[in-house]
DNA sequence: GAGCTGACTGGAACGCTGTTCCAGTCAGGA
DNA sequence: TCCTGACTGGAACAGCGTTCCAGTCAGCTC
């Protein structure tokens, strides 16, 4: 802490801004167990000892990685017409930022009420009030909404985490099918039958279909 | 593999079983953390190496164990009288072992789609079948709730998990709340606004309301 | 009973991790 | 010119999951 980084000093000097955009890439690269401080001080030509002068572990270090990513998504989720028109738009800025970053979600459960957080919470706070939510209802409507997106988001991301040679989406989907179809007759009757509806499964359509329905059964209680 | 126990072998031996009870009484008391091989071993009076003859390692550890809390928690589950209210019975049985369980949240999103989540949505489905949805509709409908009861479940455990030292729930929402009244005005209205609802914050009744929501969106379009 | 076999044990060792330590370096102020 | 202190980077440490392997011993065969 308390740097006032020296103005002029060796042109291309380690800072926590640096280390936290080394970090994201590594990240993205080389998936969540890819950051390491060696890789990443190698990344940024140094010694893993320099990186704890500007970050203080780790943990803070993808706290603030994770804040950046969730800031820059719900930065580009400009004003929108409708409250529903906005709740759709943020919603899906957060499942695609998680999406293209699959080791945000890790973070969004791990520390929950950490700025990310309480950003996505208070945007969509905003348009439940605009929505026309009676105060008292306002904290459950928002909090639902909020969970229902991390939670998804974060899932669909470790979904397709698992694929680690990312194979063709259509092709896993109907391989899943298959093994859907095969399971025991007695134990999953309804999992069996619905098999069919996994292959033409759109996660993104779903998701916010989900939003839909909780928008719906919040403008119910109106 | 193919072990077929010694009948008869020396008493009180390793077995798969012996070692998944230990490791979940271990996460139990030590958290996600302490459960390390050479902990296991030691609990167990032996050495890390002669765990792995009966596991395959870490990772099929965690997921036995998570499997086992699952099962256990849906076979409390028994028959109840309307969908509507199997579906609560069925969501509060998983927020509650998630709760009681934290490390098992952490499980349930690393590796989807597995036993534990496919009984779940199974169980789901059945009831969300019974409700009268028509069949198109009834994959979107039994995932949104799926991944909204394990999104919330794990997030929810997640939040308590930070208090290492458990202290007071209410004390804690009220320090909470103040840190809530004290952000900036300008970027966080809603938040400020909403603080004073949360110390008298229920999650699980919160997490109810939430199925009640999405409960009321599905029915709506029956 | 003797001898063998192989399921099973448990401790040492390997490569990796996050973190700490500290002898060095060097720009800017005295 | 010297000194100070912000900053570097590599070595070292403790602990992790996993592998390795020399041992043990119940139960079978002869």
């Amino acid at each position: 802490m308390a740097k006032a980084k020296r103005s002029s000093g060796r042109e291309e000097g380690l800072s926590p801004e640096r280390i936290v955009t080394a970090a994201i890439e590594l990240l993205d690269d080389a998936g969540e167990t890819g950051l390491t401080f060696r890789a990443l001080a190698a990344r940024l030509a140094t010694g893993s000892g320099a990186l704890y002068w500007h970050i203080g572990g780790k943990d803070e270090l993808l706290v603030a990685a994770t804040d950046a990513i969730v800031e820059r998504a719900l930065g580009d989720v400009r004003a929108t017409t409708t409250p529903r028109s906005a709740i759709r738009t943020i919603a899906l800025g957060v499942f695609d930022a998680v999406d293209a970053h699959p080791w945000v979600g890790a973070q969004l459960w791990r520390i929950p009420w950490e700025t990310a957080t309480r950003q996505i919470f208070e945007r969509i706070g905003r348009h439940v009030q605009a929505l026309g939510v009676r105060p008292s209802a306002q904290f459950t409507s928002a909090s639902t909404l909020v969970n229902y997106i991390i939670g998804v988001s974060v899932q669909n991301a470790a979904q397709g985490r698992v694929l680690d040679p990312p194979m063709d989406r259509t092709r896993y989907l109907e391989a899943e099918a298959a093994r859907w179809k095969e399971l025991d007759v007695a134990e999953y009757p309804f999992t069996r039958k619905i098999a069919s509806q996994l292959t033409k499964h759109d996660d993104r359509a779903e998701f916010l279909a989900g939003i839909e329905l909780i928008i719906a059964g919040i403008a119910s209680t109106l």
